[in-house]
DNA sequence: GGCCATTGAGTTGTGCACAACTTAATCGTG
DNA sequence: CACGATTAAGTTGTGCACAACTCAATGGCC
């Protein structure tokens, strides 16, 4: 492997500059995501990860934990609370099937599928905010998408 | 604004579903980025902000916290506690200002400045996991400031 | 000099992410 | 059928992100 002190190629020392790390740009940009969602979203009394429970919900109709945590990668432990708290504010119901008790199902309450109709708003909006062409935003997400299935594959060997 | 199905203008229902959205993908990439420096970064008992706090440190020195605050984006309610933790552990010290008693001034032990040594290791293994060229990580990094920049600016207004 | 707005850190409360664990239901195999 | 392994959801504990707030120090302005 050859290091020359090229853009492409920094340096020893540069390898620990902040600005350096792409993992720090995911994440300022995903947080800056967060500040505007928080924004767009409090008219619909959501949070940005409750917002995607109903995202999924929206598209598939009921759905047991599990598959939600699949379309989310959300485990249980975060799911479970997130959900309750869903449920306190009447957009969903929780129930354990009757085929599987091991498993609860989760569907949209009339309100909870009311609430569609003032969501469509809301990518529009965020889209707006980012001033970004629609083109430009799939090739990044197609990016990303490929950055998280290397991620998810490497994993479990590092 | 015209609208048709194509791939690059999707149809207004396809607005709300889980997969078209950017922020997702952001938020999905981070996550797993997340988990694989819980991996790495265990051997050096820091978590993935701490360690960005450590970067900065490394990189400027002795700051105070406002100035740690400006380079990582986050705020006194964040850093607050999570410099206490690093205290704890003895790789930082947080001493009040003398010139202006308002502001702490966050400097490294002898032991922080040590665990650089070690930390030098981590960007090539996480690199090695992406399984990226390197120019693609550039190039996605740049586009990501862009986003970063543009929401910041939009913020405001939104 | 006195007064008030501003500033920097810290605190409190809420919600999310995730590891490690518990509990109960189901499955598989002898 | 019995019994150990597996599975789904939930619980507990830790840490981060952020809004809203407090408090003390500073700075500007009359």
């Amino acid at each position: 492997m050859t290091e020359q002190p090229t853009a492409d190629a920094p340096r020893e020392q540069d390898f620990l500059r902040l600005d350096g790390q792409i993992c720090f740009a995911l994440n300022a940009a995903s947080r800056a995501f967060g500040g505007l969602y928080r924004v767009v979203l409090k008219d619909l009394g959501l949070t940005y990860p409750q917002y995607l429970v109903m995202l999924v919900l929206w598209e598939h109709g009921e759905l047991p934990v599990k598959e939600l945590g699949h379309h989310l990668r959300l485990d249980s432990g975060t799911l479970s609370p997130l959900l309750k708290r869903l449920e306190a504010t009447g957009l969903i119901r929780r129930e354990r099937s009757a085929e599987d008790e091991r498993s609860v199902h989760v569907s949209l309450t009339d309100e909870g599928v009311a609430l569609r109709t003032r969501a469509v708003e809301v990518p529009r909006r965020i889209a707006a905010a980012t001033g970004f062409e629609l083109t430009e935003i799939r090739d990044l997400q197609t990016r990303l998408n490929k950055l998280t299935a290397a991620l998810d594959a490497a994993a479990p060997e590092v």
